[in-house]
DNA sequence: ATAGGGTTAG
């Protein structure tokens, strides 16, 4: 017997849209099956209700054919199918189920557990939804156990709305049902769902346990109040004992981490004792995402030291690391590295490996990757695109996003990004134009700030401040920083004092503290000749006590400072650089600068 | 005996 097989995406998508009512229906339909199989064979019934289903007919049959009694072989078969399950054999665990199926006989409700988390860890949604109507046809839906189970398995398949129906019509929860609800909705990008049925719970009788802390940081990094969220969470977990538990550490690291917190995940990460594998892999990515590349790179040199065997996610966040130091030497000792165990077969690998050779300007390199690859995805082709982009060769970013859409991807935001600035870098105004219009028109996406962003340098660049400012007023977002900068070096390029002027002021109110502004606007008034503005200007400057140009910006310092700050004492210089980073980095706090987050 | 957690790329 074969129960659910053939997984065509056209099963996949109409079960996922109906398929609370689906097993509901099963259900309704097998117990009026049964009694009519019983009775008279009519299987057209049977055989009608199956290929509107889609599903393998000779199980429909099975599962109306009724119950039989208990073998002798069952206990055998069921330890074989747990074993089977516990050693990560999930696809034999699910065979050896079929003929226990096959045999006529009723699985424990032990075994039903067991066999639904080897769906859910295939992702075998179509034998789920199947077993779930066995499950009710059978009478244990009201069992805890297996009902957890259904909510995991309908999580890991992003089917939230089934999970939530399974969840609230089970009679009793307890700490596991309450944390896989939790963590389907956490992992599906949920987060905010998640800490609302987190606080939830804890309305309950039902304590959390450190399985539920796990899921519950990890989402509150999707939420707006991330940083308050996590502190607060921290707490608990501290009061509750949890923090050494590895898992709960990593969630607590990366939250602060994405907040850009890193010298709170620091110190978290270093008051741990015991590390494991997943831990430093999320402080390497903590760093990394960070700019701290060389503290990455010491880290993942203490890991292999350490014994600690490193993973893709190790390789991708070593990589991007290189990638922003531009240390080329480094990157390809990593690679050649990371070849040996295959890990270039891995496609977050692979395109962090050609993030890193575009970043160290051998484009040749990148593209090497690109072609090896075997597995292609529309990340991996949008970092081949921003390498050709950011390395000046337009022509090139512009085919290969042609030849990504023969292939027959979807071009999203992030791709379209690439796109544009592949046609800033090479002046193709009208191509860049057509490109936003075919982004609306033909890929149905709508233009968020960064192609905004794209577009107004693209007008800027080319001398049409006066379109570039229309569309700053016509767009749906108000101009952040990097769109005024922008502007106000285009208005430099075309001498554009007016609206430079007005790009000067505007770009100060979001930036108050960055002498970049002044020193462009300066420049802007130098070249009209208007030298009692430029000096108007640098009295300005001197007032507000910026820094005089050539020394580091805010940025720098605290990144400097980051580097310098978890390093050894042991070289002689340490001291002295450090005692001066440090006046630095306070000088830069009660200027008030406050670090940003990467992608905003 | 059976169910739940953390980390990677553009």
């Amino acid at each position: 017997m074969v129960i659910g097989s053939a997984r065509t995406p056209r099963l996949v998508i109409s079960l996922k849209q109906r398929s609370f009512t689906f097993y509901y229906w099963v259900h309704s339909f097998n117990f009026a099956a049964h009694e009519l199989f019983d009775k008279s064979p009519q299987r057209d019934e049977i055989h009608r209700f199956s290929s509107f289903c889609d599903i393998n007919s000779s199980f429909q049959n099975s599962l109306c054919s009724g119950f039989v009694n208990y073998d002798n072989d069952q206990q055998g078969n069921e330890s074989t199918i747990s074993e089977l399950a516990k050693q990560g054999h999930f696809q034999e665990a699910l065979k050896s189920f079929h003929s226990l199926h096959d045999l006529g006989i009723k699985p424990t409700k032990f075994t039903f557990c067991t066999v639904l988390n080897s769906c859910s860890k295939l992702l075998d949604l179509c034998l789920g939804l199947q077993i779930h109507a066995r499950i009710i046809q059978i009478g244990y839906e009201d069992n805890l156990f297996i009902n957890s189970a259904l909510v995991g398995l309908y999580s890991k398949c992003d089917m939230m709305v089934d999970a939530r129906n399974v969840f609230y019509r089970m009679r009793n929860h307890d700490q596991v049902s309450w944390t896989s609800i939790i963590t389907g909705f956490a992992q599906n990008g949920h987060g905010k769902e998640a800490l609302v049925l987190f606080k939830e719970m804890l309305e309950t009788s039902i304590r959390p346990d450190c399985f539920t802390f796990t899921s519950v940081i990890s989402a509150c990094t999707q939420s707006e109040a991330a940083l308050e969220e996590a502190a607060l969470l921290h707490v608990h977990v501290i009061k509750l004992g949890f923090e050494q538990n590895s898992s709960v550490i990593s969630s607590l690291v990366d939250c602060y981490s994405k907040c850009g917190k890193i010298d709170r995940a620091i110190s978290v990460f270093n008051s741990t004792l015991e590390k494991d594998t997943i831990l430093v892999n999320t402080m390497i990515a903590g760093y990394s995402q960070n700019l701290l590349g060389e503290e990455a790179l010491r880290l993942f040199t203490k890991m292999r030291k350490d014994g600690l065997c490193p993973t893709d996610y190790t390789f991708g966040s070593v990589l991007n690391a290189c990638g922003s130091l531009t240390i080329l030497q480094q990157g390809r000792q990593i690679h050649s590295l990371l070849t040996k165990t295959g890990s270039d077969r891995n496609v977050f690998v692979a395109s962090s490996l050609i993030d890193m050779y575009s970043k160290c300007g051998t484009i040749d390199e990148a593209r090497k990757i690109f072609d090896q690859t075997i597995q292609r995805n529309n990340v991996l082709w949008t970092s081949m695109i921003t390498g050709y982009a950011q390395s000046g060769r337009g022509e090139d970013a512009l085919e290969l996003f042609e030849n990504l859409v023969r292939e027959g991807l979807k071009p999203d935001r992030i791709c379209f990004t690439a796109v544009l600035t592949a046609c800033n870098h090479g002046g193709f105004l009208d191509k860049g134009i057509e490109y936003l219009n075919k982004m609306k028109t033909y890929f149905g996406l709508v233009p968020e700030l960064d192609q905004f962003a794209c577009m107004v340098d693209l007008y800027g660049r080319n001398g049409h401040l006066r379109k570039a400012r229309e569309l700053m007023e016509e767009m749906p977002f108000e101009p952040n920083a990097v769109i005024w900068t922008s502007f106000l070096g285009s208005c430099r390029v075309h001498r554009e004092v007016e609206l430079g002027r007005e790009a000067a002021k505007q770009l100060l109110k979001l930036e108050p503290n960055s002498p970049a502004p002044y020193v462009t606007l300066a420049n802007i008034y130098a070249d009209a000749g208007m030298w009692e503005e430029v000096k108007e200007v640098r009295k300005m400057m001197k007032e507000k006590g910026m820094r005089k140009s050539g020394g580091w910006s805010w940025v720098e310092i605290e990144q400097k400072f980051h580097v310098f700050s978890v390093n050894d004492t042991s070289h002689p210089q340490m001291q002295e650089i450090y005692a001066e980073l440090y006046k630095l980095y306070f000088e830069m706090r009660e200027a008030g600068y406050t670090h940003k987050r990467k992608y905003v």
